[in-house]
DNA sequence: AAAAATCTACCGTACGGTAGGTAGGCATTT
DNA sequence: AAATGCCTACCTACCGTACGGTAGATTTTT
């Protein structure tokens, strides 16, 4: 792609990401991308348009990094481990986008907002298929599948909501904790059926 | 409350709702508000003024509503669980003011956006203290507990992103499976301690 | 020399907010 | 009880600014 027009995304997702993308005038794109502001209209045909290029592209890309991330996994239970490490991972590594994807989608008219969000459920179904067939097949606690999804895609998403890439903790090791949580606690049985009750917790 | 200022107030929350602070004009909310523009000054300072009433407002409500939730709740579990259900029920009910809270931040000038945080930063306290006193006690799981918290907190406040009020669950139902969820599964030891392993959950 | 990329200068519009006025209710003064 | 002054709540009309976008000339690249 155009090194300009990459100049003028970076500038955009920075303002959009501090600012909200209604409150970044084309003014404050061009200056940060030290050039006029009429010159952006020869790579993007509107403010518009700058927006939707970031949200399309970083949500292709992220169902091309899991699907990547999924390839040759086989087991229901590691696959959803690396649905999980990927999906947390590239919240860490692209904090602004998808926080944009995650805020801005009121900034698209009509039709661009239909093929997002039909790009963006097709990403949603990836997990929702696996935690239904680990469900149907036994390997994960049975449950309200829709729910579980929501909870677990919000949980794992909203990581972009407060990860610091200053803080105690690196993007890997957030998803290693993310993964633990989602795969042996969220989806996991607690206890051998039957067996154990509540007794040891349950004291006092 | 002056019954004016409520409509005025009612109206923003739709717009901000529907079209995001920034593009929502004094005009839009004038015009809900059935009263000229310049009227509303008369409410209120200014457009941020509107946003600060309708963030702030939201918040302490959802302070006392929890606080009220756990009163007299004595056993760690047992709030935990209130703390969880009233959390998520505020979010279904409220949805719309705690959406505003959770991405029109950026609206808000350096002293109004201080002022806020520390009122979030002080309910959001009451989540981690009571989450770290069950690991210190035993009676949670022990992890990493400000990512705990941060993975609870941001799951139960996600419901507002996805319920529908005329949808399959009603609140008070998507209470019962975050509960749940939260407690038994996300916060509860998935085995007993030293026995069982993983034996049972990882034949394949 | 053609094409691509960028520029200066400008357009119409809509924004947040203000100036200044009016209508009516309700005390206080005469 | 009539007159006065003040207050709340709202109005019309307007201001300065900044917005998204365009026209068309100019420069740079191929």
């Amino acid at each position: 792609m155009n090194s300009t027009k990459e100049t003028i995304k970076k500038a955009a997702i920075n303002l959009f990401y501090k600012k909200s993308y209604f409150a970044t005038a084309m003014s404050n794109i061009a200056l940060d991308s030290s050039i006029r502001k009429a010159s952006i209209y020869h790579h993007y045909a509107s403010k518009e348009d700058i927006l939707y290029d970031i949200l399309m592209t970083t949500m292709k890309e992220l169902t091309i990094y899991i699907e990547t991330c999924l390839e040759g996994v086989e087991n229901i239970e590691n696959r959803m481990r690396a649905a999980v490490r990927a999906h947390v991972k590239f919240h860490c590594d692209r904090q602004k986008e998808v926080l944009i994807s995650d805020s801005e989608l009121r900034g698209l008219t009509a039709n661009n907002y239909k093929s997002f969000v039909a790009q963006r459920d097709a990403y949603e179904k990836i997990f929702q298929d696996m935690i239904i067939q680990g469900m149907d097949q036994g390997y994960f606690a049975a449950g309200d599948a829709k729910v579980i999804s929501y909870a677990i895609l919000t949980m794992c998403t909203a990581v972009a909501h407060w990860f610091n890439p200053k803080g105690r903790l690196s993007g890997n090791q957030i998803s290693n904790i993310y993964e633990e949580l989602v795969v042996t606690r969220l989806l996991r049985e607690s206890l051998p059926l039957h067996s154990f009750e509540n007794s040891v917790l349950e004291e006092e």
